[in-house]
DNA sequence: AAAGTAAGACCGACCGGTCTGTCTGTCAAA
DNA sequence: TTTGACAGACAGACCGGTCGGTCTTACTTT
């Protein structure tokens, strides 16, 4: 692993636990065991590395929460299976997010206050919403949907669950009450099936 | 309005801005139009003035939150009435929090790091998530919900709700997914009702 | 020899916090 | 009524330490 991926890896895992302002980039030099010269080789800033930071998180994001979904035809069950693996596969996983998810995390802390930094943030929220409302929208040209149903508004109500899931299991790691949410949420939309 | 409550005044906001960790006491002496010895004569350090705040933002958050809700017999309404002043109220309220809820900002920058400081404001969810229950509980008992029900499930989902709707808040300002996201809640404690 | 990589001394700015000095209002003695 | 001792409030210079970032130096690879 070179060093640059390395203070990527290391920095992913910091930037999840203490934000990007409170880690310094000396804590990160300590994680990824290297220098000041060996740091400002490979980015221009610590701005530079949010950027490639992010991109990281956001690949391995889509590698973890979009497993299997391929091999579901039906998009209700798409969404379910989404919410499973963002929870199990995701959430749970303390080895690569060990402080919970980090676009919340930078969404929080970022917001109000560095829109350069927050946009970036926010194109993969966009995208989120999008593919949720892509397998909604299929599902109902699909019939599966009962007629009543707003898909702007379950696509939001979705997409809220999923950020308060990740804030809730960031407060409480215990697990319990992040398992009963995204259960809530699975019913939820078997619920929508006409 | 005395010192230490101009000094409280200001962190509020900056504080919901910035967050604790990126918002110096350099900046809240700026705000607060004071000096070093003026806060320090009132807050033996930054931590102190911490909780003096949360205090602060918990009793506004109440005063907002639970307008009307005695007036209110059946709790199911009552929940509806909290989520409506929730948003209308406390999130929309862009003077005493300008930069959006102040516990989901602590709560997200301050877990993994600051236990203490952490527990605090966990506290307060702790209460929110009993009262919601408490609503629930008080609505199984009247005989208004179906016996299916799961009310620990549906007490998560709100509260994940209400935490992911302020997320949400944060990052896209404008107003209109809130909207939805709070009508898609209400909706569903209505469907709820037996 | 040339190019790429990393170490770490170093810089100015800013951090939270301390400390001294000044200014003002209170109250008792004269 | 005047005077002087005193306490609390506040200003701002100052402290050691840390911040993000630069630069010289040296070692490794080609």
């Amino acid at each position: 692993m070179s060093l640059k991926d390395r203070i990527v890896d290391q920095s992913l895992k910091l930037f999840s636990l203490n934000g990007y302002w409170h880690t310094s980039v000396t804590d990160i030099l300590e994680a990824a065991g290297t220098s000041k010269g060996g740091f400002y080789n490979h980015f221009a800033s610590k701005e530079d590395l949010f950027f490639a930071v992010l991109e990281d998180a956001q690949r391995i994001w889509r590698e973890k929460t979009l497993i299997g979904l391929n091999e579901i035809d039906d998009p209700l069950e798409k969404i379910e299976q989404l919410l499973l693996n963002y929870r199990d596969r995701y959430l749970k996983d303390g080895d690569t997010f060990p402080g919970g998810c980090l676009f919340v995390t930078f969404s929080v802390e970022l917001d109000d206050q560095n829109p350069k930094l927050c946009a970036e943030v926010n194109k993969g929220f966009v995208g989120l919403k999008r593919m949720l409302k892509g397998f909604l929208d299929q599902a109902k040209a699909d019939g599966l949907l009962n007629d009543a149903v707003n898909i702007k508004e379950i696509t939001e109500m979705l997409f809220a669950g999923m950020l308060g899931a990740s804030v809730l299991y960031g407060v409480d790691k215990s697990g319990p009450s992040l398992n009963l949410v995204i259960n809530s949420f699975i019913n939820y939309v078997k619920a929508l099936r006409a």
